[in-house]
DNA sequence: CGTAGTCGATTACATACGTAAACGATGGAG
DNA sequence: CTCCATCGTTTACGTATGTAATCGACTACG
């Protein structure tokens, strides 16, 4: 009965890098993801397409055939994957709270000038 | 010759749990440590027992013999720890840029009013 | 029509992680 | 001195991850 809570299964660090080869373009064949990423991370064509055939059972790729072959696209869009992951490293880390997050940031020389400029910018906005 | 570039072994999810009963004080026996995490994450007495092991074994924790028994304490330091951590995390997320990462908690409902407070007063701070 | 290349799918294998049981030493109770 | 509780250590085992080689189907070339 579709009960299962969907807990969504992590993407790791590796399938990272296949997903945003595809959030940059989509749809892809596994050829193209490999264009993009295997250079970089010195892979082989195989291994792409393991990590596709993964984050398509993780339900976080949908395929379409394409002929003989099949493209890939994502399913979930980079900026939920975005939330989640750093939602999931403040809570870890700084018991849910962004603010000690920060405080590290600026102390271990996370922040550049720009980045502060950025911030300040941000905390205009959120305060109108 | 000592030339491994000392990278140092990351600490798990699990690890971290037993790395934060010894931040918050030290040193502790095993037993001492079950006794603050054993109940929180159903953990029987041997599970803490092996990640100490792995803990010492990844230099993140030193033993101190007491008799029959050893006394645990941390090797790195908390913060440290945190800050690799968020940086790993703003690497891999954001392109090494803070200011996004922001973005992404003050949109996602990460940022609390006094989230948004206390990162003024920081960079109140840092202007300084 | 056979055969080489290409696809996705299956299998492989090492390391890491979560979780723990089994083992061997040892020190304290009787 | 003997036995039990308790240590740390060793071994275990399932799943996840990184990284691929191999396999079976199919197609395009010759």
């Amino acid at each position: 009965m579709a009960g299962t809570p969907d807990q969504p299964d992590r993407i790791s660090e590796a399938e990272q890098a296949v997903m945003e080869a595809l959030w940059q373009r989509s749809p892809l064949t596994a050829q193209e993801v490999c264009e993009h990423v295997c250079a970089e991370r010195d892979w082989s064509l195989n291994t792409v397409k393991t990590l596709l055939s993964r984050l398509v059972a993780k339900q976080a790729v949908a395929t379409q055939p394409d002929g003989k072959r099949f493209l890939y696209s994502p399913r979930i869009a980079r900026s939920d994957y975005l939330g989640t992951e750093s939602r999931r490293l403040v809570d870890r880390l700084f018991g849910g709270r962004a603010a000690p997050l920060f405080a590290h940031l600026a102390q271990s020389e996370g922040l550049t000038p720009d980045d502060i400029a950025e911030i300040e910018a941000l905390l205009k906005e959120l305060k109108s």
